[in-house]
DNA sequence: GAATCAGTTTGCCATTTGGAAAACCATTCT
DNA sequence: AGAATGGTTTTCCAAATGGCAAACTGATTC
């Protein structure tokens, strides 16, 4: 199973990271959650620019936000980054001409997925 | 190695897995060659259009084409996936806090291929 | 050599993107 | 209260995207 799945998905998902700086933004997430002051930082562009790539990135599921006072702390979402691998893997296992291997291995590490 | 180098690739190769005519494109040819109008078939764009995402993907290096008599053909560079899927990869050991484990399982899958 | 076929080029258009600038809101600090 | 801080919204803009239609090139086929 999982097939082909969410495939909508995966358009949101891997146009968020076509961008470099929504990438940085991911790897950093990735060793901790942080706010946006602190995040924007590395980048030489407005927080409002800013604003609009965390944009992006949460509605791709990469990232969730939460706000707490004045204080808006990013965190990022494993699962689905781990969906684009997901997808990368099956694709290349058609291409080694062996589905059984790879595929054994995107499945075991699919996640349980709300769904139900 | 491979850790972080060609970033800049990922750019175009992402933002040319970020759309679905693309993706089927590049799953379709990872069952085998096919030249443009066939590939053009299952969508409902004009050749024009369809043009334009095979540019994307070649640009991408994703794939590559050539052209013999009035018939190109069109086949896929796995291993640009094979580079999309090991930054994935990479990322997702950080979250998962150990390099270990995944990198030694991404590097094994990484195709020895023309290489040398 | 005329018709056909595969692909290409050239406008054209609506929408989306990525960014700047400035004004604004809400919270926290003094 | 007033100032500073962190984030947000709004407006504006240039450039890129994704698609259409139509005209065009080059290779085949009749």
């Amino acid at each position: 199973m999982v097939r082909h799945m969410v495939n909508q998905h995966l358009d949101s998902l891997f146009h968020a990271l076509a961008d470099p700086t929504r990438r940085a933004v991911v790897s950093r997430l990735l060793k901790g959650a942080a706010p946006v002051k602190q995040l924007s930082e590395p980048f030489k562009m407005g927080l409002p620019a800013f604003l609009k790539h965390l944009t992006v990135l949460e509605t791709s599921g990469l990232i969730h936000t939460e706000k707490q006072g004045r204080v808006r702390t990013c965190r990022v979402d494993a699962e689905r980054l781990a969906a684009a691998e997901s997808w990368l893997s099956q694709q290349r296992a058609i291409w080694h001409g062996r589905t059984d291997r790879l595929a054994a291995f995107v499945e075991s590490q699919t996640p349980p997925e709300r769904t139900g």
